[in-house]
DNA sequence: TCAGGGACCGCAACCGATTGCGCCGAATCT
DNA sequence: AGATTCGGCGCAATCGGTTGCGGTCCCTGA
């Protein structure tokens, strides 16, 4: 069966396929009349009439397409924001492109380009760097953006996320009031908002919860993986230094790969060292330890960028203030942390 | 810096725009002088042009663009799957729209008639059920379509999967090995493939590894999720009968749900009953016990279903075979199960 | 020298929907 | 009754590439 196109409704309708158009468009359906409107209904429905998107995209630049680039979606930290962010478009009517940039700028800008050719109307973007050129270009090109989970420098971008700080703060609090004086941070890499941001929500929690500064000691991973983790830790241990009991991870894969580091090194978790990750992904209630992490509204953030991006296209006019919101956090507490143990770690 | 289109590189060229679509499609460029081939790709470059995808696909009916039909992101089955397609597809100039149908049927005919309006050019679907109407349709409109993961009666459509029986096969074999002589299938629904043909291979290698029909019992869940799997287990403790002492499950999922289920009923897994699960989910490897389970190569997977779905759109030829591919498995053994303990199990 | 044959390239139609412009007929006003 | 307005709809251009057809020019062979 052929696709049946406007023509052949307007044919069916006894119309003209630009009064068929207009009947079948709710903004320009007042142009025609109710009866001509309902015989061209009736028609395209008899018909199983389905719009051309593409023929409609090319005259109207509006695609109806939206672009969310993840740096990973293995990590299950994107999928759930993935999935709030297609719910919500697909039910006004947007397709979302999804692309993946495995973490390669080279990539990403390739990617980010060809979607433009495909004449995206916007972009939901979660690999944001903090100095990111791919982003100043995109908005010289007047292309709308919103930015999750990670933002930029510069303010200049509409923005949703959990609110860091509080995540941190709540983390170094539960580990003060267990009795803890002594704590690592194993960063999050530097270029990025989330790793700049919670670490220094971790240097001003520890301040102000009297963490001297020898006792609140940051150590920066090249990445947001397992392996840096784990290695991150290795360095700290062996450093030596002042003994610690707990560790503030950047997000949930840097505390388990500190969790191997510190059973390799025969410390127990949480008797030895207590460990709070971030994100409370999928399952990290039930390694072993029970992981103690920040539960950030994932699904949330990726359905409110949906609506901030959506509000964009459909308002054309720029707002100046470009709209930033910052969800509210939950501490998990399980297993992985406990009363803090006398001060123990590796010394030289 | 309004879009360049075809028509600016052509004057740039001077030539016409007609002559200038020739010299940038490799197809056509033979029609076309080196000289003047030369001059138009320099133009090109020089001013940046990037094709208008709509308006090509509109001319040429072919998009380039594919979708990719997952019940849920946010099931970790599904990410590596996507990520292999993805990563395939991009690479040969295919765009990915993913669409998420939450286990919802009516949303997926939705999505998938939305995506149809957008001219995809062939469909990559993990959704597939046993007997799916959805899948006929596609058929009949003649769309190209790859199953994975899953796949549907008829052998009609191109599919790619792991191996279910060789890794029931595996994971009885392992059990017996172990000695237990009496083990639960807790199945998947058998409204898609991998429950029936996971439980079919159950049945055939409990014969094979001489479990008599009482000692080789199958559970069905309605669903892949932890809740059904716990309720299921439940139900199977809670119904007597002859003591297992170890359990099957239809994917990870449900083995998890198991585990809960046991342990609520005071049972240790595995010094009580063993447990191994299906697909190797991120993480389950950390979880208390580690579990045993069957590894796909979901990524390779993706890649596979990509690769296929590619030749079939390029070689517009119907293939009257279409290809069925299942890849290895392999059994990773893990802390979940162990040598049987005596039989056991909830007596009445 | 002239017919025949390529190689190159321009012309214009076309893909399918949208929309500014303007025509026509009927209703309203004077 | 004649002028005027307005609702409803048809016409045709347009979005940006692609491609069948045919024209021009040059080269080859007899």
């Amino acid at each position: 069966m052929a696709k049946v196109k406007l023509a052949d409704v307007a044919r069916a309708a006894k119309v003209h396929p630009g009064t068929a158009s207009r009947a079948l468009n709710p903004g320009q359906r007042g142009q025609v009349s109710a009866d001509t409107v309902q015989r061209v209904v009736r028609a395209a429905e008899r018909l199983g009439y389905v719009p051309n998107a593409q023929a409609r995209a090319l005259r109207t630049s509006r695609s109806h397409l939206v672009g969310i680039v993840v740096p990973d979606i293995t990590n299950p930290l994107f999928p759930p924001i993935v999935r709030g962010a297609e719910h919500v478009l697909t039910a006004v009517g947007y397709t979302v492109l999804l692309t993946d940039t495995d973490n390669d700028r080279d990539r990403e800008r390739r990617q980010i380009e060809s979607l433009l050719g495909r004449g995206v109307d916007g972009f939901i973007i979660a690999t944001a760097l903090w100095d990111d050129p791919l982003l100043t270009d995109l908005a010289e090109e007047g292309v709308p953006v919103v930015l999750t989970n990670r933002c930029a420098s510069g303010g200049r971008w509409p923005y949703v996320a959990g609110d860091d700080q509080a995540g941190v703060r709540l983390s170094v609090q539960h580990l003060t009031s267990l009795g803890h004086t002594s704590i690592v941070h194993l960063a999050g890499p530097q270029v990025v908002s989330t790793g700049r941001e919670r670490a220094r929500a971790f240097r001003a929690a520890a301040k102000e919860f009297g963490l001297t500064n020898g006792d609140a000691r940051v150590s920066v991973c090249q990445s947001y993986s397992e392996a840096d983790g784990r290695s991150a830790m290795e360095k700290v241990l062996a450093k030596g230094g002042a003994p610690f009991t707990a560790v503030v991870a950047g997000n949930d894969l840097i505390a388990l790969g500190a969790l191997d580091a510190l059973a390799a090194a025969g410390l127990d978790c949480p008797s030895d060292v207590s460990v709070v990750g971030f994100n409370d992904m999928p399952f990290v209630g039930r390694i072993q330890p029970a992981l103690t992490t920040v539960r950030l509204p994932l699904q949330r953030m990726g359905a409110l960028a949906a609506d901030l991006l959506i509000n964009e296209l459909d308002n054309d006019e720029k707002q100046d203030a470009p709209t930033r919101t910052l969800l509210g956090v939950d501490l998990v507490v399980r297993g992985s942390t406990a009363v803090a143990a006398r001060p123990r770690g590796r010394r030289r």
